[in-house]
DNA sequence: AAATTATGTTAATCTAGTTTAACTTTTATT
DNA sequence: AATAAAAGTTAAACTAGATTAACATAATTT
C-alpha cells in the first residue's frame, strides 16, 4: 500500500497495465531511515533513486571551507538522491540527510536499468521527470542572479509554504544562499511592513 | 550529411538502425541563422528543439529592469532550446539568440512525440542527455553560492575554454553573475599574478 | 526541573561586488 | 579612410550581504 503513493504520483506521466504495475513493485524496496540518518553520504556511490513516500531530507554540500550549501529540500512525492553519483556510479558530491523520519521507495541502479527494459515507458516517466527538474534548476540559476535574497526568499515561501515552515530557518537561509544572521534580518524586515 | 553530426553525437547513448536512422532524418529540419538572429524569443512558445551543428548561441533572460542574464552558451553538439517553454507549449521565459552564423538541426514538438513513439529507444537518448544537464546544472547553483567570481571564472575557463576566447567578454560576466566592470579587475588580477 | 545543545536574533564592522562615469580599443558601416 | 557603434578598461563612491560576537529562545537530554 505504500507502493501507491509512487503509482498515483506517475499517473499523470504514463499508464501501467497492473502487471507492469505488480512487476514494478517487485523491483523496489520501501526503507525507513530516521531523523538525522544519512541516505547518501558525499564521497560514497548513490546506490539508488529515492523517491519520498513521507518525511522530508535537505540534500547538501560541504564545501572546501568546511560550510554547508543547501542544494534542496525533497519532501512527499519528491526525489532525494545524489542524481549525478546514481547515474555514473561515482562517488557522491552531495549529502542526503533526514529532516525528519522518512519512509522512501528505493530503485537500485541495477532494478531500475531492468525496469527500464522490461517497461520501456519508464524511459518516458523519468525522461519527463528529469526535464521539469532541469528547469526549474535554470530558473532557480537566473532567479538567484536577478533577484535579491529577499525577493527570493518570498518566492521560496510562496512556492514552498509547507517547507518554509517544516524546515529549521538558518537551513533556508543556506538554500537561498545567505548567511541565518543576514536571513533573519530580511525577516523583521518583512513583518514590520505588514 | 549535415545528419551526420547528430548522429555521431547520440552513438554514446544509443544504437540506431539504419532504417531508424533515416526515418529519424526525415523528421528533423536543418535550418540556418544569421548572427545575432532570434531562434526563441521570450514571450513566444518554442516550437522546437535545436540541436547545433555549427555556430553558437546564448540563451539568456531580460528581467523587469531590463538586465540581461546569460543562462548558457551553446556550441556545436550541444541544445539551444527554451527547454521549458518546449515541453509545456507555453510562452518561453528565455530569448535564445545567435553569436555567431549557426546551423542547427530541429525537432518540432509534433515530430518528436511522434519519435518517441516510432522509436522508443529516443526516450532513453533524451532521459540521458537531461540527467547530465540537470546534474550540471545542480552543480552550477552550488558552485555560484559556495566560489566566489575569480574562482567561478577559473572553473569556467577551463571547463569552457573554447567558449572563452569564442564570446564577448561582458557576456562571460553575466554567465558568471557579475558586472563587466567587475569581471575586468578580476582578469587584470590574475594577469599580473603571471 | 536543570542543564545542554540546537536554533534564532540583533548590532557593529567589514568586504566582494555594484554603480556611475570617463576613457580606450576593437569591430562594423558608410 | 572616416565614422559610428560595440566591446573592454579603470577608478571612486557606494551597498547588499558576510563576519564576528554577544545574547535569547526553543528543544532535548539527563
Amino acid at each position: 500500500m505504500n507502493h501507491n503513493r509512487f503509482l498515483e504520483y506517475i499517473k499523470p506521466y504514463i499508464s501501467l497495465t497492473s502487471e507492469e504495475e505488480k512487476f514494478l513493485m517487485t523491483k523496489v524496496v520501501v526503507r525507513n531511515y530516521l531523523k538525522n540518518q544519512y541516505i547518501v553520504q558525499q564521497g560514497d556511490v548513490c546506490k539508488s533513486a529515492n523517491f519520498i513516500i513521507s518525511g522530508c531530507t535537505k540534500t547538501f554540500y560541504i564545501d572546501l571551507e568546511g560550510n554547508e550549501h543547501v542544494v534542496m529540500f525533497s519532501v512527499e512525492d519528491w526525489w532525494a538522491s545524489d542524481l549525478g553519483s546514481f547515474i555514473t556510479q561515482a562517488p557522491a558530491d552531495f549529502n542526503v540527510q533526514c529532516l525528519e523520519n522518512t519512509q522512501l521507495i528505493q530503485f537500485s541502479y541495477e532494478n531500475l536499468e531492468e525496469l527500464y527494459v522490461q517497461i520501456p515507458k519508464l524511459e518516458r516517466l523519468f525522461r519527463k521527470i528529469i526535464e521539469r527538474a532541469f528547469v526549474a534548476s535554470q530558473k532557480r540559476i537566473i532567479r538567484n542572479f536577478s533577484l535579491d535574497a529577499k525577493e527570493r526568499y518570498l518566492i521560496f515561501k510562496n512556492t514552498y509554504p509547507k517547507i518554509d515552515k517544516r524546515v529549521p530557518q538558518y537551513l533556508i537561509a543556506s538554500y537561498l544562499g545567505i548567511t541565518k544572521e543576514f536571513f533573519s534580518k530580511i525577516k523583521s524586515q518583512l513583518v514590520q511592513k505588514e
